[in-house]
DNA sequence: AGTTAAACGAGACGGTACGTCTTGTCTTAGG
DNA sequence: CCTAAGACAAGACGTACCGTCTCGTTTAACT
């Protein structure tokens, strides 16, 4: 028996405030400062907390950053239903502009990224954080559009590879367009990217 | 007129050799520590340089490092001549891939990316540097497509709108994958994302 | 009278193995690590403690260190009857020497009286626990000499001013030596420093 | 040839004026705030000098405040010549409690003595900048009184023992006085401990 | 051939944030 | 009420880079 799942640690508890004020302090000073300006320091004092306590925690600036930004994509992604699958589309990729918008989310997920380069335990923690989390709305998308009968039932073995692929276009069209680019993400763009996405996916199951 | 182009500056000139050893010192730094731990000191000091002269030309890393990509975009980025639309996307997208596969590309992209967050004269920078450039890439494919017969002619006003949503869709893709959700592009995946934009296109001319 | 002897205070008795190993493990750390590396975190874990139990106790690193110094001068200083006053100085001197040869005496002493400086309470403690306590080595040697007719009886009045001084030319003496001039303390320097001592009272009386 | 003697050392040279403010700075901290209260930071912040200027010259606040002692040390210290040995070591005495009247001269001096015993390093910097420069009174003393024909001359072999007795019988009888016993040193007790000491020395030389 | 003026290397400078450490208090649960 | 465990606020530690500065030296172009 390796030990009772209900046995406390001694001592006393971490606070949950703690956590709530330090997340919350640190997407305020990202908004305000940008990546670089971001200082951990001023994040624990922004959150009435010491530093020892945020370090306690979180390693440094990247693992807090992804939590902070996973908390928020949490929270702020879902897939509206629009009645039809192209409507379905763009109203996600107009949810996530709108996330996007934020300087904070912007700029704290392009630097988590960069810095993940270097950084394996990073790079996964951002796939199991962000990633992951996230592609559920693609296979929530995909049986909402089957049911409909906009596309055709899973045959067989299912194609987790064309979910992944499908994640990556929309996703990466929009951060591209609003951080590499410099673009805006306006209803006209998110209807257009909907259509090539939805007729190309139409060729997909006729080949 | 203020003064003759052949107005030579006084004084000793800069070193051409100097330029170089210091861009090349960036990348051979930033593939080895990555953004955060890449410092001017160190470029420097890799370069056989003093910070002074490294300060002379760039104002700060992220103009250095602009300019370090942008070097390496223009001369390793180029469209193939495969045959066919689609192939020659494929052939794009796996250039893309390999130039993206170098730790210091991806690092340094999403680096400055994420610092023109809070930085209006780096956005330009990167915009000038960096997208403008290389969407040659497509107006260069949708013409020769168009020579090809796989694309109608232009009616009357081009629409460089569409020309954008495609760059943003196909860089966009393979940043995503490579940066974001930590995947791999091989041929298959280029060749399936090559399929997928050729199909969505189709029906775009035919609205 | 404050409060019956017999009268139990409330609740869970002190432990006075606690007292015991907390002085313990102060001395050994100090005589590890020195006085600025000692840590009242961490005598409380050698002490086998929680840090509560040591504050109850004492109120820093000062008070717990000028009575583990007092518990040592107590159990290890004494005045050797050697036959003559000479002779007892130069025992005296040695003992003190062989107390002071420990690093951590010498490192506590020095930093309590560095401590006190500022502080006017230890400086109080300082001369209960440890000076006036050993000044009674001064009057029984004197005394002891007094009776072997060394030295004259007291004439009427005694002149506490005389041993004082010769409790701080021995103490200050020994103490100097080892600490400030990185010295060593051998039986030859303790014979001539106390053959010093006792000619120079011969005048004092002869005056 | 090794190098010209003049050759001027590459790059900006080091301020002489921080020098003489860091050292001021921290001799006025140390009165202010005692040695625990010395902080490197507020230190630099007093000079008008970054936090890495300071450490550039010194590696810790113990190396620092030796410095600062012997800087005082040096402009306070001297023999005065009274006319007789025994006022001249009167005066010696006075001048020397002035010194340690300071608080932070007492207090700096404990706690570099005490840092001294786990640091082999700090304990010969000690004894070069203080304790050896200062012997020099003691001989100049012998010397004088021995022209005066207080002292015999030197017969054969000098005795630096004696000298080192005396310094440590003087200096630790002052030190030991105004520190552990929380005493005061007034003329009154400077020239009895002169008298103990002339009389003393008296029989070491009729031995 | 000498003069001139900027570029150059070296490295010190004032600043700022880092992540760690220690202090003394507080909050749990258990004895 | 005491105890062990450990979280907490506060703040100094010594290090690393930043971007600027101050030196003395080098180098090309212009007299």
């Amino acid at each position: 028996m390796p030990g009772p799942p209900n046995r406390r640690r001694a001592g006393r508890p971490r606070s949950a405030r703690a956590d709530r004020a330090i997340l919350a302090a640190a997407r305020e000073a990202l908004a305000e400062l940008g990546w670089s300006g971001l200082a951990l320091g001023d994040v624990a004092a922004r959150a009435g907390v010491a530093k020892t306590t945020l370090y306690r925690r979180w390693a440094g600036k990247n693992e807090l950053a992804v939590d902070a930004l996973a908390a928020l994509f949490d929270e702020q992604l879902e897939l509206p239903d629009c009645g039809s699958l192209e409507a379905d589309i763009g109203g996600a990729v107009l949810r996530f502009a709108v996330l996007l918008d934020r300087p904070e989310t912007r700029t704290a997920l392009m630097a988590v990224v960069a810095e993940a380069g270097q950084d394996e335990a990073l790079r996964l923690r951002i796939r199991e954080a962000l990633v992951d989390r996230q592609k559920k709305l693609v296979r929530l998308g995909r049986e909402r559009a089957q049911r409909r009968g906009e596309m055709p039932p899973d045959e067989g073995v299912p194609d987790p590879a064309l979910d992944d692929l499908i994640f990556d276009v929309v996703a990466g069209a929009v951060v591209h367009r609003m951080t590499v680019s410099s673009g805006t993400v306006d209803p006209a763009w998110a209807a257009r990217l909907a259509r090539l996405l939805v007729h190309g996916l139409a060729h997909e199951h006729a080949r």
